[in-house]
DNA sequence: TAAAATTTTGAATATTGATTCAAAAACAAT
DNA sequence: ATTGTTTTTGAATCAATATTCAAAATTTTA
């Protein structure tokens, strides 16, 4: 049953890799909604139509694009389980492999709104400085338990980043259904991420 | 210079509070880029005429409403600064104050596009499996390690969310300008994430 | 090289949804 | 009740893009 591939088949798979490859690029930087069809096929300098050839629509190219993001990762993190090594290694490679990911594709799970593509200049300064506010709220105790020697960590602005990082990621994944109640989910999740600036036990 | 506020002007605000409050819900629900002014207007039993006759346009709306949100997280976030108790209370109380937060208001410092709003069932989930597989190879590890008692923990699960929801949270805040290298970089957030799991220092 | 198949083009169409606005309705003050 | 002010309405406008498509260009095949 299996064809050889013609060469045409095969140009016209790079052809496609190539347009998911800059949607992909062009999605990540303007956003999904801000990114036109014409943004996608300039970058190649193509014209919107020959895009519609090789892809049903925009939506198309959105999940085709984050398919292939998601199955380049796991490609390199799968090998990673294969290894002869520790379960501890084995966890530290893949979070090692799963952040170069990130930085070098700009791209996680899911897309973000970055609200300073949309705001204003004077409205993007003000939705800063409350979050910095915000922010501000977390790393007062961090440096306080840093002084008082109860925190051990060098980097207060990376912790302070991750905390909160995983905390609102939980937007995305809490269910109410659970066993806990919120309350307990949330003190249990709140020791978990404690754990990140407490090394030794009390 | 303070003028009494007449009636009119006090039943003004509160339409704008509830327009605000309205916009968010629509926001967090659909999406910003998904939800038209109608749907505002509709979820208060106006037209969208009248929204305008409040608000400028719909970024406004947006950026207003971001505003609230936060303001309202700092009131209750900064109150807790106050208190007198340990750096580690007052961090403790501080998470689960915003893990609250996130969990009734369903809104986090950043809106995201979730896939199962602009794609197909069928797309929806393709891309849910490979998440799956994804977050599998994380699973796997941290399962190991809690077998062999490397790892501490009674929740997988969550950690494990927390683990690729900080991860990812990098993609928005991390600057390739710091001091660390990439690799370095990555190499100490993945140690502070570990943290997480390993409580005893070996 | 000619015919057939594939690919590209760009103008035309379609749709969606934001924004405007003049008129109507509701309201407040005298 | 009358008048002036504020608010609401919904139809009309406007703009931006996604999408289509027939024709032109290119490539492959024989």
């Amino acid at each position: 049953m299996k064809e050889k591939p013609t060469l045409r088949e095969l140009k016209q798979e790079k052809k496609k890799e190539d347009i998911l490859r800059a949607a992909a690029d062009v999605f990540i930087e303007k956003g999904y909604y801000r990114t036109t069809m014409e943004d996608v096929a300039a970058k190649l300098f193509m014209t919107k139509g020959s895009v519609y050839y090789y892809f049903a629509d925009k939506q198309d190219l959105l999940f085709q694009s984050q398919v292939m993001l998601l199955k380049r990762g796991l490609l390199t993190i799968k090998e990673i389980l294969n290894e002869e090594i520790s379960a501890k290694e084995k966890l530290k490679k893949s979070l090692i492999q799963h952040i170069e990911h990130l930085i070098n594709e700009r791209s996680g799970f899911s897309m973000l709104i970055k609200p300073e593509q949309d705001f204003t200049v004077e409205q993007e300064s003000i939705i800063f400085e409350l979050r910095e506010e915000y922010g501000k709220c977390f790393d007062f105790p961090i440096e306080e338990g840093i002084q008082t020697g109860i925190f051990q960590t060098n980097d207060p602005k990376i912790v302070r980043n991750l905390l909160l990082g995983a905390m609102n990621s939980l937007v995305q994944w809490y269910s109410p259904n659970g066993k806990k109640s919120k309350q307990e989910f949330a003190d249990h999740v709140a020791d978990y991420l404690l754990r990140m600036l407490v090394v030794d036990t009390e």
